[in-house]
DNA sequence: TAGATTGTTAATCGATTAACAATC
DNA sequence: TAGATTGTTAATCGATTAACAATC
């Protein structure tokens, strides 16, 4: 009832989303105009119901019986997840991570977009990487401030972490991305993403070993 | 009560033990014998009982009053992982993102082991990546079999993951770790692990929004 | 001993799934 | 129209958090 009041999206359903956008544009590109939460799901391993909740989320509406326009929900989807509104961000730490990350052409897509690259390494600094020049650490600051940036991808080693998260939220950053294993102190108001490639392989390996010992995989 | 039933272990708590993992490698080298729940939780922002459910899920048994034996502790969660069993994988796409993986050293201390990558694209077979030979993919079927290799690690360009993944399957690979944002059809008894960076931004990036709308990062 | 911390059971919370009415 | 599908409320399930007894 209130304009103001923060709806809280469960994340798993973000998490979702972007999932069902490119699964959609895919679709598109098939010349399909309408579908259904039964379809998706299908495809995607997952039930209608979810899907169906998730979808409505973003705000568009159905049709009983048709489904939903595909271009319609492919921009409900980006809309939502402001897709739209180019996030330019910075990211320190040219190691083989950020120069990877730096040459994923797909995020712009996303609405990401990396415009600056800095590192501490002065034997790093003034190299090009995929067409951007790494800059020194030492103009972070300033950057940010001039050029307005909110969001910093943070790809340093462990050690350097801490020490970096810090510069960025001093500098104005209120989105981290942190592709380091180390947890990160910053204040409350700064949005942190801890993208845990150690935490996932965790996942996958025990999935396996608990297969084993049912003895699912010995077919 | 029957030693053949399996644990299911919930999968937030598989994330977050690579974490304290981490964190107590950390406060080893500080030359720290015990600690707590308390103060594991303190540090990584967690609640003290969430940590001990996850703790205690690894078998280990603390001492009242004084917490755990780090060493202890630290040995536990390892081996609960399995990461002490070498999990050697095969790596499919040798593009930046199979590249940055593959220079990443940080991989065997959780277990994992990348012994070999492969590509189609002939322009990149035999050249070196990280002291690693590109191999052909056309050699990659009877490698995992001479070898037994049960881990795929899948970094290919979105319109050829479902054709490698059943490559995959056909091989003998059991778990597959999917860095491409498409959702991949494989049978109900291999393992699939799917790392989507665009769903991590979209978290972020919807996480940053919200917090814009109230208000909460206009210091 | 007193008290901090573990270990464990019960209560709460939030996400998923089920059920079903509305509708094109 | 009949029926598939949306939209929505209620039930279930699982993870988190609270409560508290056991213990070193």
């Amino acid at each position: 009832m209130n304009g103001r009041k923060i709806k809280i999206i469960p994340e798993p359903t973000l998490r979702r989303l972007p999932i069902y956008h490119h699964y959609l544009v895919e679709r598109r590109s098939e010349m399909l105009k309408d579908i259904s939460c039964t379809k998706i799901a299908d495809d995607l391993g997952l039930v209608s119901v979810q899907v169906r909740k998730d979808i409505e989320i973003t705000g568009i509406k159905g049709r009983p019986k048709l489904g939903y326009d595909v271009d319609e929900l492919i921009d409900s989807i980006a809309k939502f997840l402001g897709w739209q509104d180019n996030n330019d961000a910075f990211l320190v730490g040219t190691g083989n991570l950020g120069k990877a990350l730096l040459g994923y052409d797909g995020f712009n897509k996303y609405g990401l977009n990396i415009v600056a690259a800095f590192d501490r390494d002065k034997t790093k600094v003034g190299k090009k990487v995929n067409n951007r020049e790494v800059l020194d650490l030492l103009k972070f600051r300033n950057m940010v401030q001039r050029m307005k940036i909110r969001i910093g991808i943070l790809t340093v080693p462990a050690q350097s972490v801490q020490e970096v998260a810090e510069l960025m939220v001093e500098a104005g950053i209120m989105a981290i991305w942190n592709f380091a294993p180390s947890h990160i102190n910053v204040p409350d108001n700064v949005v942190v993403q801890h993208e845990n490639l150690a935490a996932s392989f965790a996942v996958l390996s025990k999935k396996l070993s608990t297969f084993d010992q049912a003895g699912l995989n010995h077919d």
